[in-house]
RNA sequence: GGGGCCAUUGUCCAGCUUGGUUAAGAUUCCAGGUUUGGGACCUGGUGACCCCGGUUCAAAUCCGGGUGGCCCCA
């Protein structure tokens, strides 16, 4: 059991009830290396269930699960130009095994492209070996020196990379779809956030990409932060590590290909999206355990309470049902498994035994309901269902009632001070990307939504003819 | 990239300005008792000065460096 709970508001002291919410609800600690955190097991069970989710649906498309080493030879890394720039500062490296220096320093992954296309150039000799789907889950350090936040931004994070190779550009462009699908559905279905999803600009595309299409969160403090990613890569890895095939005219090409990936650092927007004073609150879909029962033990008639509680619990097996009969009070548990962000709590004293009814409380709103013993199993799945569609309906609404329409540099400065997340065209001009970034502290093109209107307004920042529709925020 | 704040037991925190007793308290944890419809209570117990170096008869306290955490600005 942890001490005692969360101290600080929310909406007062967001980051000191962040660090608050991640340690006494154990979800992570610190370790002592800068960056670095542990996954305890309650929060680690979250994130299994993303790689089972993301499993189940890759499998449906016929991409195989693999792993490649986590060390990357020198030479391999910077064989893409862009790739390696991008990358390079925050690059870890290994240069020697003892005291012996090593003939070749080695990355630790940043990502895989290098090791894997290296190997794929090996196994792709015709047409008939595209395509070629592989998967791999994988923890990868970027040693960044921004100031570290658990989850969001740590140096050693875990994610899924989908490496796809294919043998025409349209197939490539064509997976985009399932791809963000599967994201969207990971993300807004189970985790219960609202995601804008958009192209990114070529200013904030991954390093080595053609385009990358993201999925974009808004956060309570008026901060964005990107989520999961499709790349289309084009042929720009395959030229640099010689990913060819024979076609079928005996011609030597070179593949196309594409990247994906969804990290642990949704672990951290779903703790900003849903969490409240009282510590952590998870959708049910993804809760590790979907309701806690809580007897409420008075004397003399704590046996009655006890033998109902373990009848009642048999059926709360398929919810993984906490039982938890230990000796803290009544009042501590509550707080306990409030802060830990159990979606269900059921009380059963002594009441309720001799009424045959149960108390039902949700953790989203905290309302009591008292239902029939009978009726009780049916009322959670109702109430599961609810606070899964609720937590989704409220995180959609904080992002759309946060979003302004802006037309100006005046309006779009007005618009990031006020901590809100501004809908602008713009004219694609890189200059005007940068300068809308200097002029507002820091805030940037987060992506453009992949339904563009049909018409453009004037370019937010230098009056011209917009191009596109961009969503900018502040971003993390 | 620039500036600032901070580090004492599992957690929170006092002590540091002015160096000197057994490093105080709360909470957690352990044992026993008592209690339980929103963080009850009693008794006892375990448990700490981030690391390296310097100044000094003497360092949690002063100085330098490191490591780690947090905040603000770009």
């Amino acid at each position: 059991m942890a001490e005692k709970g969360i101290t600080v508001k929310k909406n007062e002291n967001f980051s000191e009830w962040y660090t608050q919410v991640i340690q006494k609800a154990e979800l992570a600690d610190y370790t002592g290396v800068s960056g670095c955190i542990v996954f305890r097991p309650y929060y680690y069970a979250v994130w299994e269930k993303i790689m089972d989710l993301v499993n189940a649906r890759i499998k449906k498309y016929s991409v195989k699960n693999a792993y490649f080493p986590l060390f990357i030879p020198e030479s391999l890394l910077i064989k893409e130009e862009e790739h390696v720039e991008g990358f390079a500062p925050e690059v870890a490296w290994v240069t020697h095994a003892g005291k012996t220096k090593l003939n070749e320093k080695l990355a630790i992954r940043p990502t895989s492209e290098a090791i894997m296309y290296d190997s794929f150039s090996k196994w792709i000799r015709s047409w008939r070996d595209l395509p070629l789907k592989i998967n791999q889950w994988s923890n990868v350090v970027r040693w960044e020196f921004k100031h570290p936040v658990p989850f969001l931004r740590t140096r050693e994070f875990l994610f899924n990379e989908g490496h796809t190779v294919f043998a025409t550009e349209k197939e490539s462009l064509k997976e985009q779809d399932w791809v963000i699908e599967m994201y969207r559905y990971i993300c807004e279905d189970y985790l219960g956030i609202y995601s804008m999803i958009g192209r990114k600009t070529e200013k904030e595309k991954f390093a080595g990409a053609v385009f990358s299409v993201s999925l974009e969160h808004f956060m309570p403090n008026g901060k964005a932060i990107q989520g999961p990613i499709f790349h289309h890569d084009g042929q720009k890895f395959a030229k640099a590590y010689d990913v060819t095939f024979l076609n079928k005219n005996e011609k030597k090409e070179y593949a196309w290909q594409n990247t994906w990936a969804i990290s642990s650092r949704m672990l951290g927007v779903l703790i900003y999206s849903h969490g409240d004073d009282k510590g952590l609150v998870l959708p049910p879909k993804v809760a590790p355990n979907k309701c806690v029962l809580v007897p409420i033990l008075i004397k003399g008639k704590e046996k009655n309470v006890l033998k109902k509680c373990k009848d009642l619990n048999r059926n709360l097996k398929k919810f993984d049902c906490i039982f938890d009969d230990s000796d803290y009070s009544a009042g501590w548990k509550f707080n306990q498994w409030e802060m830990k962000g159990v979606p269900v709590r059921i009380e059963v004293g002594p009441k309720d035994v001799e009424k045959k009814q149960v108390v039902l409380v949700r953790r989203d709103t905290g309302e009591k309901l008292f239902v029939k013993e009978s009726e009780m199993v049916k009322k959670i799945e109702e109430l599961l269902l609810d606070i899964q569609n609720n937590l989704y309906k409220r995180s959609k609404k904080m992002a759309l009632d946060n979003m302004v329409d802006v037309k100006d540099t005046k309006e779009l400065k007005k618009a990031i001070k006020d901590k809100k997340l501004a809908k602008a065209f713009w004219c694609g001009d890189q200059g005007c990307e940068e300068m809308m970034k200097d002029q507002t502290g820091g805030a940037k093109i987060l992506n453009m939504p992949l339904n563009q209107p049909k018409k453009f307004g004037k370019c937010v920042y230098c009056g011209k003819d917009g191009k596109h529709l961009a969503y900018i925020a502040k971003s993390y």
